[in-house]
DNA sequence: CTCTGTGAAGTCATTCACAGCG
DNA sequence: CGCTGTGAATGACTTCACAGAG
């Protein structure tokens, strides 16, 4: 185990070797080298054996990893093993889809309360999980009442930065967010955007390129996987 | 204007100098240098020129930018001076509520059709826009018909890989994938993937760390932009 | 004198390639 | 013998730093 800075791409990737282990797992199989799983999943085998060696010396020579045991491993190292309790702040579409999603269940992520700042949206229940929004000026005692250590934030841009701050006030340190806009967070709180407009518009980039060039690009690329990608029961999202 | 490859970064941050060039329009400003932009939207000033170097020379020297002549110029190079239009496949809560997202508009996207394959959906219109659900294996019809070129999948991951296929196969190029699968597309055409479960596990990480090391990491990132981040009317989404 | 545009330097990430364990 | 774990090599991206335009 080194400890050396882990980058973010590293975790990233983590995250997408434990969702390919369960795919694993459940098709019955124990062990796997990593050029096999490389090879099943668009993946470079040489990375999969540097990332896991930032962390320790999970697998056998000669043989490969076995998967329920990598699982644990990487469960642990991502900190899934402990439970983390989400707020979502906006009880709009986005919101609301995200509040009555099952599968944040396998990562150990449960949707603890909904917040929103809108009079004729406090007290409703929303989605088929009838799920009760509170008025966000009482997400300070919230957090600490039900233990939340992630926040969403699924509100306009105009608002994203002012939420945001009550957030970072409420004590929370990991923030998502699905907000257009380039927010400012203090110093030991993680923020992480998820951008619908650019990932748009950088598609249109590539169709705007001459076929030619396309088609080289996507030779050097395999399956893009630069950005996250999900998990199985995204069935309640989806369904 | 060299003709060097372009990395998928710099047109995301494309993306990005556009959004933040609305903002300024919309405050009135004319003018700005790449210091000023950098410093009031935590972007690196060296990397803005660089970027924009790629496509040519916007800037006057001794001034900056015109921010509705660079604006005019990001528009061209992302292709968005062209309209796009768009097919979302599953019409789940996700699917839902991308169809009646409304910001999609500014980048010149169109949502033209939605598809699902439940028997219990299709035909029916889902959403305060009333959208119509088509069966999902008319779907190479109306790509043509309708003249779609970029596709949404907000399926289940099981049936991801089964959508890209049927997509590929109605000629689409460019897809945006909402679904944790690893996917495997054809030479030629794009997918991005936007997963919400990586994106958490992430955070995940961040939190398991100890305290020390979470403000070592955040002082080496600002914010956090290294993934995408949307546009102003995230509303419909959202509200 | 200011700010762009851009080679050169620096930093970070991926991939290679192989010693050595099982 | 096969596969991991890992330094060393390569490649990609960012930042520096400055010549030169306006």
């Amino acid at each position: 185990m080194k400890s050396e800075k882990i980058s973010e791409l590293t975790t990233n990737r983590l995250s997408i070797y434990l969702r390919c282990l369960n795919t694993l797992a459940a098709a019955g199989i124990n062990t796997i080298s990593s050029q096999e799983m490389a090879e099943q999943f668009n993946l470079n085998s040489a990375q999969i054996r540097k990332d896991l060696g930032y962390f320790g010396e999970f697998g056998v020579r000669g043989v490969g990893y076995f998967v329920a045991d990598l699982s644990e491993h990487i469960i642990r190292i991502l900190g899934l093993d402990r439970p983390h309790r989400v707020a979502i702040i906006g009880a709009g579409r986005l919101g609301e889809a995200l509040a009555n999603y099952k599968g944040f269940g396998r990562s150990n992520f449960t949707v603890a309360a909904l917040f929103d700042n809108d009079r004729a949206k406090i007290g409703a229940r929303i989605g088929p999980d009838k799920i009760l929004v509170h008025d966000v000026r009482k997400i300070e005692r919230l957090v600490s009442e039900d233990k939340i250590d992630v926040a969403v934030i699924a509100v306009p841009a105009r608002a994203a930065q002012r939420v945001l701050n009550q957030v970072m006030g409420a004590g929370i340190k990991a923030v998502l967010n699905f907000a257009p806009a380039p927010l400012t967070a203090r110093l030991g709180v993680k923020v992480k955007t998820v951008d619908l407009t650019t990932s748009l518009e950088s598609l249109s980039y590539f169709l705007a390129q001459p076929l030619t060039a396309r088609v080289t690009n996507a030779a050097r690329e395999k399956t893009d996987f630069d950005e996250p990608s999900l998990r199985d029961e995204f069935e309640s999202l989806i369904k």
